[in-house]
DNA sequence: CTTTGCATTAACCAAATGGTTAAACATTTC
DNA sequence: GAAATGTTTAACCATTTGGTTAATGCAAAG
């Protein structure tokens, strides 16, 4: 990645870094333009409007943080591993945006018809759901216990997700400085693929 | 509860709703106003200012959100069933509140400094910490597996906390209606709880 | 009845904010 | 090198928004 980017570049990042940080209605284009070391008026020129430039910004984050939790399972690993595999993977790429899940939950919560659009483009997540089918025909020659493999598809990404999205919350009630919170986040990929592993034990 | 209130109380409830849905930097005075069908210099005459009217809001909401979490460990109860109560009790009680969470979450990321006066107030969950103490010492004596007990109820409050904050991701992503939404909710209160015991095992 | 003190409102205000414009500046084209 | 095209800026604009004020309504106290 190179660091002279064009002016458009410069311009999303900026908007990406606001937005994360502020929400659509906390963010000031002012403050983008600060951030992109350039003039108002050029935020207009390249992207219309604060709702097309948040659009962009926004879309690219659905995609980070619900292209990749598809793209995971995409291997044709034995499926301990690919959860173990998953999970890891799912962390790490969370801590390098720990914003995001938050930001994205919230927008989305400020207006769900915006995903109805991003929904339109792909298909819905079929590796995703071949895995769940997988699960389910494990259970069936009982390897695994028979859970409902949408409710463990959900409990293994809250337990992903949420503690990026509750960081400030957790730091502060448990007392953690920013360092115990990395070592916290680290031992987490192992704790959660080795919890749901045993938790899948017939 | 009457139904027939005092303005100041309706104007809390207006403000609950706004600022719930849209946020501090979401809301505005007007909407609040009318939500509560007064006069918005009523707003100021009653509350000062948006940001006062927003502190009394979110304070209530951390300790709906916290503070029940402490409470539910209160009781005598073997861990086994305290588990299998926290879980039933803290799923239901945010299903009376479902934006809640996301609202707690977004709020704090955007002043994390908000939290540090929440926590002035009262003590640091002591219910919540001896129950931790309490798994610690059953791990010691081999009747549950040894598990980190701080990874252990963060992995709890996630997957019991983190459906609601996502629902209209999930209920976009797996096509769930409504109904169906609420049949998931119910059945989650038995899953997490069994997941989580099994989990545990030795 | 009138005075007093609180509750309520319409009208208003200043600052913030998303967006526009016309001119200056730079780069490419011929 | 001048015309044309694209980029950038300062100044400006209209609307929104949190907040204020002065006048009105109104119930209780005297």
């Amino acid at each position: 990645m190179q660091t002279t980017n064009t002016t458009e570049q410069q311009i999303i990042e900026a908007a990406r870094k606001i937005f994360m940080q502020r929400g659509l209605s906390g963010a000031r284009m002012q403050d983008i333009a600060d951030e992109a070391g350039i003039n108002k008026a050029m935020l207009h020129y390249y992207y219309r409007s604060k709702e097309k430039l948040f659009e962009i910004v926004f879309g690219e984050a659905v995609q980070m943080l619900l292209g990749r939790v598809n793209a995971i399972f995409a291997g044709d690993m034995p499926w301990k591993e690919k959860i173990v595999a998953a999970v890891d993977n799912y962390i790490t790429s969370i801590s390098e945006n720990p914003y995001l899940p938050l930001f994205v939950l919230h927008e989305i919560n400020q207006n769900p018809d915006r995903m109805v659009q991003q929904f339109l483009h792909g298909p819905l997540f079929p590796n995703l759901r071949a895995f769940m089918l997988e699960l389910a025909m494990e259970a069936e020659k009982g390897n695994i216990r028979k859970v409902d493999p949408l409710q463990l598809m959900i409990s293994i990404i809250s337990m992903c997700v949420f503690p990026f999205a509750a960081k400030p919350l957790l730091t502060g009630v448990f007392q953690m400085d920013p360092a115990r919170f990395k070592t916290f986040i680290e031992e987490r990929k192992k704790f959660v693929s080795s919890f749901v592993l045993h938790a899948l034990e017939p």
